[in-house]
DNA sequence: TATTGATTTTTGTGATCACATTTTTAATAT
DNA sequence: ATATTAAAAATGTGATCACAAAAATCAATA
């Protein structure tokens, strides 16, 4: 049996039942709780939120093309593996995307948005001081890229970026399972002051920083070993 | 009634309905044969490709996860609309994307994908001589573009690259309609030569000027112009 | 014990139906 | 003519069914 484990969550009022199954299923890969090569089955997700097939699939359709989940040639679905070099492709390209998503904000970011990536920064701090889960500490971080990154209005590249993210979830899963303690360091008061000056240069460099410091410390042989250990 | 009119193209043996209708909405917006506002139905598209509308739902969704169409409130499924301060931000992340994949792909690239590059330039030449359709340009100049990027076997960027080329395509819809001629003009031959000697900056510099002064060459003016001129 | 082959079950796929909402059309009143 | 209201048509959505392909199970054989 699929015996598809999904963290609840909330349905606003008027969601699509696709759409819902969507938003719960991104959200699980986002925080790594589906293991990469699981086996996951239209049917046993179906019957997991107690709905049918059809807008199970149209869930599936949308996050194998944000490069979530991946469609094999037996058209079985699944979680992507990690390699080593995908993982450095993915960082790489993260931290392009970032920069530039970034760089692309400071012209448009109001001083009100500003003080409320302040606020996010200071509820990740207490989240830490408070040894909350990590994957809380995980949706903080995001929550704080976010805000940065939309407040360019007619920007493109937000759901770039959070199918990077999407894709760097299952590895997060393994590393928070084997890894004792994972530190979490940002660079986001410095992405805050540079933001405040209005230097572009230096809030692509805070969050260039920021990245490189964060899950792209990784070192390859780090990845490698974490990635026999759980068997992948 | 829809009246959706597809060009038709070949269903290879295999292919499931919704992966052949994604492909042949796909193709149609690309090449900006759909323009932004068109009302796009499900039951009208199945009628048009003789389906029904399970797979062509599936199809949409994947179009919408990859930015070419939209769902608004009224759940009705459009093309986006083109904005002149979208258009800037599409060529800036088309820019900074293909130049990061440009690079990445100097490493991995062969001589014999090299020769390769060489032979689909001299196709967009002989194309040109023969004042074949912009259409015909526009997909030899992807195949090049798609050729040099997936030279890297552990990209993950290119699907994103084409997320923007499906998102300029129906502003390039547009701008074929009502420009003269298009000049086509490319970078290709210098970047072919830095590829052969494995200089990456000189490949980037190719291609962001490739970019810059094709489809980027558009100013503020003529987009807003060519857009009030298609009642946009 | 390992392997092959047949049977059963599971799974993806696509068409169809019913329902609720939205959009369009038609008719009426101002 | 314009605006308003009621009826009709069109549309998105989700469940269900039938079918074919794939996977899993089990029995028989080497």
């Amino acid at each position: 049996m699929g015996a598809l484990k999904l963290q609840p969550l909330v349905r606003p009022d008027g969601m699509t039942t696709h759409e819902y199954a969507h938003r719960r299923l991104r959200q699980a890969i986002m925080v790594g709780s589906i293991r990469p090569g699981e086996a996951l089955t239209i049917r046993g997700i179906a019957e997991a939120m107690e709905s049918s097939p059809t807008p199970v699939r149209e869930a599936l359709r949308r996050l194998s093309s944000e490069g979530a989940l991946k469609v094999l040639d037996n058209r079985r679905i699944m979680v992507p593996r990690m390699t080593a070099d995908r993982f450095g492709e993915l960082i790489a390209l993260r931290t392009v995307l970032e920069q530039h998503a970034a760089r692309r904000a400071v012209d448009h970011i109001t001083e009100k948005q500003i003080d409320r990536l302040v606020e996010i920064d200071k509820a990740q701090d207490e989240a830490i001081a408070r040894k909350d889960s990590a994957t809380t500490l995980l949706l903080l971080n995001q929550e704080f890229h976010r805000t940065l990154y939309t407040a360019n209005p007619d920007q493109i590249i937000m759901p770039m970026v959070e199918s990077v993210w999407l894709q760097l979830g299952p590895f997060l899963g393994i590393a928070m399972e084997y890894v004792e303690q994972l530190y979490f360091v940002d660079r986001h008061q410095e992405a805050i002051a540079a933001l405040r000056k209005r230097d572009g240069d230096a809030v692509a460099a805070a969050i260039g920083a920021d990245i490189r410091e964060g899950i792209g410390g990784f070192e390859r042989g780090a990845i490698e070993n974490l990635l026999r250990l759980a068997g992948q």
